[in-house]
DNA sequence: TATATTTGCTTAATCGATTAAGCAAATATA
DNA sequence: TATATTTGCTTAATCGATTAAGCAAATATA
């Protein structure tokens, strides 16, 4: 059966007949200790079965070795990829991570943050939730004395330290590519201005058509949820204007996704009618007909990344951090949506 | 700029001139502490920004308040889906979720336990991974005495609580629903024998042809590691056969989708030539083309269930836990591969 | 040989919150 | 009025692990 009790650093003292600061500086390896004394310590250890309280030596040290992860949600390719690269480099360092979703949610991001810090983590790694405006949760945790490392959501206002990739210059790489296709008339299904990522998205593009002496035409931008749903929605709002595109750049694969379903119902082939980009480079769009032309977003990279930056706080005294930008390139995978 | 120092229950009973136990009891409204102090004490906590100490609590209570989940992956939408209701029940009991991912590697979800036991949890839910075929790392937690629950993935020989849906009677309703379309020689592409789900998936389709007084034909089931590339292989193995089936039922979504890629790319007609079920209902069975029939699995129920029966241990004093299997009836979604 | 240093431990305090035990004052009951 | 009960707190111990300070014995150094 179970032992009720789980055994101590006191239970090893005891049977040793030394005393408990003992069998922690030995369990530690400390200098000071006898290598008798440790094996002794270590094999009795192992033979009670000895876990360390994590709770106790945390309250003592001032430090849990908990980092809190809050992304927006784990089922998308991209973020459950970041999480278990962030997660890899994290473990080697002697750090766990508890991961926490927003599901987009404002009022749950705000549950989200106080939640960790309630936990005592050493520091908050986060991706914004795309309803967060407000920043003031986002504070307490600077004000906390723990650091904050945003990725692929962030807000340059909170000044400090960011991963992710460049918004802008992908815009730039996917026009280039349509406009290199022969395409003339681009719409952009993009995420909302307030975000940071996809206002930069929609920015580049703007900034791409003119470097490439396009027309800039307003019917051909449309602020979007990025949902399945809504890609199909504004889909159908682009077809029916008089002067139709001949390419579609969404801002997320899912609206890609569904802007392809519409065009495949109303039978106007992809790529010859219209060409179509999509941009996360989800597993599915590789495996939809035709397959979809996307932005890989190095997700192992940003993981890691993130974790590292992170692991260079922890190993300082004081945490003072600034805004700090790490932009990675991202790549476009070119597919049969827009060949 | 940020206090330095966190504020303590101590630095309460000092600006008030009353003990720290007095502080405590009346942040817990006791009934023997007196209204005005318990006003007072919690203005002097909002003015000093006072944020109880969890580690410092957990450790006295010996209760962290904290359950650690496993799973697989977060990147599926049945997992992510049972989280984020598992969570929802237990954040209103006051609990506090830890998420971790196995990536389906027997060594991860040993180092997860370890982590989540070291983190002192309350108690465990968990879906085991593909390769785990030892099970005495779950063993370590049920003699730790914090309480198991398993689901979907589970483990009769374990001997706690399981929350699943009826992997038999779920490949009885696939079989029914083909034949009644037709079909005589329906194919399965199933997972690995070893694990509980797979293999009564499996009994379940034999039995019921044999209910359906269809011939049993070894040829026609597969073991697979339900990959989408492996899906394709499967596929690809069964039509190489003399006698072609004239329905495949694959043990999961991705692995069909591997499935219908092949059918699709050899021209064979889905559903006229040969009809096509999956399992999960992932969110892409509806986007395919065609549209894919398969089964949901109650996802929100099985993630409040599990948090429940956690939660029933919890409110016990001792944790006795035996065999005792919560199982749904899953649910046929049929769509155009079947139709 | 006398002093300094090192080794190998122990003692006692500490991290914050909680709680059993207890005490004095206030109130209720006989 | 005398005793019993309740109210509103305080005191002190505790949850385990860690660590600063310190001490005696062993060893090194002059």
């Amino acid at each position: 059966m179970a032992n009720k009790k789980r055994t101590t650093l006191k239970d090893i003292a005891v049977k040793l007949n030394i005393s408990p600061a003992a069998v922690s500086k030995a369990m530690h390896d400390d200098s000071r200790i006898s290598d008798r004394t440790k094996e002794a310590v270590k094999r009795v250890a192992k033979e009670l079965n000895y876990q360390p309280n994590h709770l106790a030596s945390a309250l003592r040290k001032g430090k849990s070795n908990l980092v809190g992860v809050i992304v927006p949600r784990t089922n998308s390719n991209f973020f459950s990829s970041v999480l278990e690269n962030m997660e890899a480099v994290l473990n080697k360092a002697g750090y766990n991570i508890i991961i926490t979703q927003s599901n987009e949610s404002f009022e749950k991001e705000c549950k989200n943050i106080d939640t960790l810090l309630y936990t005592q983590v050493d520091g908050i790694i986060a991706s914004m939730a795309n309803e967060t405006v407000d920043l003031s949760h986002y504070e307490k945790i600077k004000s906390n004395g723990i650091p904050l490392i945003l990725f692929d959501r962030g807000e340059n206002d909170l000044n400090v330290d960011y991963v992710g990739i460049n918004d802008y210059d992908s815009s730039h790489v996917i026009v280039e590519h349509l406009v290199e296709k022969g395409c003339k008339r681009i719409a952009h299904i993009g995420g909302y201005r307030r975000t940071r990522i996809f206002n930069n998205r929609i920015r580049g593009y703007v900034d791409a058509l003119k470097k490439n002496k396009l027309p800039i035409d307003d019917s051909l931008i449309v602020e979007s949820a990025l949902t399945l749903e809504d890609g199909r929605l504004k889909m159908e709002k682009l077809l029916k204007l008089k002067d139709r595109p001949d390419a579609i750049y969404a801002a997320s694969d899912y609206a890609a996704l569904g802007a392809l379903q519409v065009l495949n119902e109303n039978r106007i082939n992809v790529p010859n009618d219209i060409r179509l980009v999509g941009f996360g480079n989800e597993p599915f769009t590789s495996l939809v007909s035709p397959s979809m032309t996307s932005i890989d977003q190095h997700s192992k990279d940003i993981g890691r990344i993130a974790a590292n930056t992170f692991l260079d706080y922890a190993a300082k005294d004081d945490v003072k951090q600034s805004l700090n930008k790490i932009i990675l390139d991202a790549e476009l995978i070119v597919r049969d949506s827009s060949k």
